[in-house]
DNA sequence: TGCATAAACGAACGGTCGTGCTATTATTCG
DNA sequence: CGAATAATAGCACGACCGTTCGTTTATGCA
C-alpha cells in the first residue's frame, strides 16, 4: 500500500470518529485536517470535494458494518443461530465501533429529506440491509425453523425497529436496561415466528 | 398578542419547517431571517443566540406534539384504544407535520451525542414521552384490558421501535408498505399484551 | 396627539468554511 | 542514483456564519 492510500485511510478513519460525534453534515474538511495533523488542502487533495470525502466514509463504514455484523452473521447456522448472531453484532456494533454510534443510522436520520448522491447512497445501502436481513428470515422458514405463513418484511421490520428503539434509550437517555428490553423484546419476535 | 410575540410565532414555525429539512444543527439565522422576509439583525434580537433560538423551536415542537398526538389519546378510554389512537396520531404526526418528519426524533438523533443544553431538553423531553407512555401502558394493565404480568417498559420499548422502524421505512425508503408493516407490528404487540 | 418604548434595520466584526492555485517536499521506480 | 511522479504545504479567494452596535422606524398607551 503506498503511502497515499495509507493517509487516506487515517483520514478516513478519523473521519469517521468525528462524524460519529457531529454527524455527516458537520464533518468540517478544516478541522479534519487539524485532527490528523495535516494542511487543509494537503488532506482536500485526496478527495476533490467534500462530498466525495462523504461518500467515501460513507462506503468506508458500510464495509466495516458487513465485515463486523453481517459476514459473522452469515457464518453462523441458518435460521435462529443467524438472526441472533446479526442481533448480538448489531447491538455491539452501535454500542463499540465508534465513540457516537453507528454513522450510517445517524446520517440516514439526516439525510432522509436532503436530495443527492448522500441520500442515494444511504438509501442503496439500507435497501441492501433490508434485503440481506429479509433473505436470512426467509432462509429460517425455508429452513423449518420459523412457520411457514411467517411475514418476512413484517419480521425484519421489528428487528430494525429494535435495533433503533435500543440506540435511542441506550445512546440518548442512558438508559441501563436498553440492552435487556431489547433483548427480551427479540425472544418475543422468536416466540412467535416459531409456534 | 403583541407584535413582538406575533412575529416570534411566525420565526418559530419557519424554524420548524427548516429544522425539519435540515436538522436543528442546520438552522441557520441569516437563512431563516431571508425565510421570513427580515433582517438578520431584527430576527436576532428576539433570541440572544443561536441556541435559545434553537431550544425555543424544541420547546415550541414538543407543545405542538403534546396537543396533536398526546392529548388526543388522553382523551380516549384506556386500554387498547387510548394506544391506538397515541399510534394513530403518531404515525399522522410523523406523516403529516412537518415537511422533512418530526423535529424531535431527528433532533434526538443528531444531538445524543453532543453535550448541552439542547441534548438536555431531549433528554427530559423523551424522558417524559416514555414516562406517559409507560402509564398509559400501566392504566391498562390495572383496567383488566393487558395481562397482569405485562412488562410494561418492555411494551414501551418495542412500541417507540415501531415508529422509528415507520419513519425509516416511510421518510428514508419511500416503502409505500410502511405503515401495514407498523400496523401489524402493533396489533401482535397488543395480542401478546391480552393472551 | 405626543411620547416612551419596542421592534426592526444596516453595516461591520472576527471567524470558519470549501475550494482553487502554485510551490515544495517526499516517494517510487528504471 | 536520478528522474518522474505523487503527496503535501502555503496562501488567497469568496461565501456564509453568529454576534454586536448605533440608528431608524413602528407601535401602543397617557
Amino acid at each position: 500500500m503506498g503511502k497515499g492510500a495509507q493517509t487516506r485511510e487515517t483520514i478516513l478513519d478519523e473521519a469517521l470518529r468525528a462524524a460519529s460525534r457531529d454527524g455527516l453534515g458537520g464533518l468540517s474538511i478544516a478541522g479534519l485536517a487539524d485532527a490528523v495533523g495535516m494542511s487543509k488542502s494537503g488532506l482536500f487533495a485526496h478527495f476533490r470535494s467534500k462530498e466525495q470525502l462523504q461518500l467515501e466514509a460513507l462506503q468506508r463504514v458500510a464495509d466495516l458494518f458487513v465485515e463486523h455484523v453481517v459476514r459473522p452473521a452469515l457464518k453462523s447456522p441458518r435460521g435462529e443461530p443467524r438472526l441472533r448472531t446479526l442481533f448480538d453484532r448489531w447491538l455491539a456494533w452501535d454500542r463499540d465501533a465508534f465513540p457516537g454510534g453507528c454513522v450510517i443510522q445517524a446520517a440516514s436520520a439526516e439525510f432522509d429529506d436532503v436530495p443527492g448522491p448522500v441520500r442515494d447512497f444511504l438509501v442503496d445501502t439500507q435497501r441492501d440491509l433490508k434485503d440481506t436481513l429479509g433473505n436470512m428470515v426467509r432462509a429460517g422458514v425455508e429452513h423449518g425453523a420459523f412457520r411457514k405463513d411467517l411475514d418476512v418484511e413484517g419480521f425484519a421490520f421489528e428487528l430494525l425497529g429494535l435495533v433503533q428503539a435500543y440506540r435511542h434509550h441506550a445512546r440518548l437517555l442512558h438508559d441501563p436496561r436498553a440492552e435487556t428490553l431489547a433483548r427480551a423484546a427479540l425472544e418475543r419476535l422468536f416466540n412467535h415466528a416459531r409456534a
